[in-house]
DNA sequence: CTCGGTGCAAAGCTTTTGCATCCGC
DNA sequence: GCGGATGCAAAAGCTTTGCACCGAG
């Protein structure tokens, strides 16, 4: 196992991952599902379903929404990708093969998604699964608040927080 | 400040916060809104717009989903009710006037909804945001496991967790 | 050849919107 | 009485489903 991956070899890494999972489930090695993982891993942020769809759409590449749908539950289900739900009712996915378990910090005036480490989540997550006998599979932690920069998109009176009325 | 307020109590000081809070955005005490607010501090667990509805129309209340949906805006933005996404695309709500900070825990065969408190994620919360410099105003922390109730819904094979494919 | 997978479009479900009516102020 | 709020229903937006065809095994 490389310590430090190129993007070719990271890409073949989940191929392989891809394929395995496919073999186990005795479902077909499709060449729509293997375009849309390439697809997948080929980008650099979060995206939702429409983009990854337009993006393959743009490359002539023929495929269906449902096909997307689909393959997506699948490399949700092996690990490959992870799927969020940041408050609104659109799902947004990212690549999570070789990316350090990471958290979510969103601005909620320009929406922009930042990422961050912590460890105690991990801990907390063993300590609250002990307590309440529950076998925790994952978490989904969003922190939401007003981000600072200056082109923030919905920008308000953020430099004075006055409440009164 | 009453230490431990009865159920009436509590609804009186939901009602005197909900009247000051549309007052101050010179909003109307209409009768919906505060039959809506009185539904949910009624309730004693998670319910979506749907159930919440329902209930409402059992009663032979008249009210539609839109103004549903428009009193729960409000009573999010004032802080008496709270929004979940708990992974589908379906929107849950809380009462949250007078409850500890709590986060979830959603059993995914049987999808009980625990809580717990853990009071590591605040200083989580104020470390991420002056690192990142971000106001953070909440967050969502939902952990995803399976319960070992012998009643669970989804029950597969809970005893052996092998792996081996 | 078989039957699971795909593309397309229609349907489903939650949420939002438009409009006439109603009622808080 | 004015204008915001409501009820109803239609529309919008994301996701799932049905069906005929395609192609992996």
């Amino acid at each position: 196992m490389p310590s430090s991956p190129t993007a070719q070899n990271k890409l073949e890494e989940v191929k392989k991952i891809f394929t395995a999972y496919l073999e186990r489930k005795e479902l077909r090695k499709t060449p729509e599902r293997f375009a849309i993982l390439e697809e997948i891993y080929s980008r650099h942020d979060h995206f939702d379903v429409e983009s990854l769809y337009i993006s393959m759409k743009n490359k002539n590449y023929r495929v269906s929404r449902a096909t997307v749908y689909n393959t997506l539950d699948l490399l949700v289900e092996c690990d490959l990708v992870t799927k969020h739900q940041f408050g609104g009712n659109l799902a947004h996915y990212e690549k999570s093969y070789g990316y350090r378990q990471h958290d979510h910090l969103i601005c909620v005036d320009c929406h922009q998604v930042l990422e961050f480490c912590d460890p105690r989540i991990q801990n907390i997550q063993n300590m609250v699964g002990e307590l309440l006998q529950f076998n925790i599979q994952h978490h989904s932690l969003v922190l939401y608040g007003a981000c600072q920069r200056t082109d923030c998109a919905n920008r308000k009176e953020k430099t004075n927080h006055n409440t009164n009325g």
